[in-house]
DNA sequence: TTTAAAATTAAACGATTGTTTAATTTTGCG
DNA sequence: CGCAAAATTAAACAATCGTTTAATTTTAAA
């Protein structure tokens, strides 16, 4: 993916735009105002507002590989690993989550007949790679079986998510005012809710 | 809220066009055009597009109170109450996710200036009936302390959410072709996932 | 400096948006 | 029935939508 400088102002301000009102909600001339170019800079660039989008979405989805694999690979315990993965996870969906909340919305809606190919794949790689991990954990007894792999992932970015959504409900009501009380609710308290939780449920604590 | 069956049904086709396209996304003529009425009515009945949404969530969020007290105040173990409260949860979100899809998306949406107050206050009670049941029954030493309560309702929801929204992957990837499958997989998979791991997390074991 | 390509612009395109109007039909009570 | 209120309609409203056009400016290599 390849974009000029102008290209990624329009992508990063969409991408603002999108997130905030929705892509049917935001129309093509509140990207070009806020990112001060002419409104037919669009489809001369990117050829329509729907494929703007598509190419946001590939453009976003490019640099996730590697890094699960790393921890992955690295040479220490499972609980260790397996606390680490979910920590990635965490930073990793906040980081973009402009993007995966746009992709959510969109994914499940019946009008956009895009494929958001490179972001089924990628998903299908992050299941595939985390399944064969617990996998080796079980067979090392290091995990318990009986474990519903395939809902883990869910698990982590959908907790993420729903605080997300809900963060008027959250600030008013757990006194998180300041953006650094919010980064730091979510580096550190709901990465260790699920490290603890997501722990207890698989791994086997030596007695 | 009083509706009668014209509103009603105004609104029973709103809410699925909204929860497909996004409120955004959706026409008043194409709502008008599924409920077999007359564009006008809308603004007849409602006032506006704006204070359909509106309506909408008033009339959706309030059969809620008094599920959960009802468990609560069950004569049985905390962790069996414990149980009980997650499928609850599952089940309520499932049976109304149209209406809490909708809300998510607009809660976060700088463009809407709606209050979504019956939406605020019902959780609100949410949550501090389930904190006070966990209180209870870490003063009984039955469950454990040092858990993050506030994040327990999210994780619940966020699970759900995501595997809904990820619909499209999940059935490819797991092989839930037919809607019973689908209705299977959330009310046994999904609602035992969460009753293990969060039992996990929260509950102290006798040994 | 010349020149062709690329970038940028203002303006206009038809289509669709949410809402209102004013006329007509239906309803239900006296 | 008579008649006022409620319900329903087709049509029109101005505003905005995404996209295209055709003209102009900028860029950069020859």
């Amino acid at each position: 993916m390849e974009l000029n400088e102008k290209q990624l102002q329009i992508v990063q301000v969409a991408e603002k735009l999108f997130a905030e009102h929705g892509f049917a909600g935001t129309s093509v001339r509140q990207i070009a105002k806020e990112a001060n170019i002419n409104i037919a800079m669009i489809s001369y660039y990117f050829g329509s507002k729907e494929k703007l989008l598509e190419h946001m979405v590939v453009y976003r989805m490019s640099d996730f590989k590697g890094e699960l694999d790393t921890i992955i690979n690295q040479d220490s315990s499972f609980k260790s690993r397996f606390n680490q993965i979910i920590e990635l996870f965490v930073q990793r969906i906040h980081k973009n989550n402009r993007i995966y909340k746009i992709v959510h919305t969109e994914l499940s809606n019946s009008t956009r007949c895009l494929t958001f190919e490179h972001y089924l794949v990628q998903k299908k790689n992050n299941y595939d790679a985390l399944t064969e991990f617990i996998n080796k954990g079980q067979e090392q007894y290091e995990f318990k079986k009986n474990i519903e792999i395939p809902l883990i992932i869910p698990t982590i970015l959908g907790t993420y998510f729903d605080f997300h959504h809900n963060q008027v409900f959250f600030k008013e009501t757990y006194n998180l005012d300041t953006p650094e009380a919010i980064e730091r609710y979510i580096n550190h308290t709901i990465v260790k809710h699920l490290q603890t939780m997501l722990c207890a449920m698989v791994c086997i604590e030596a007695s």
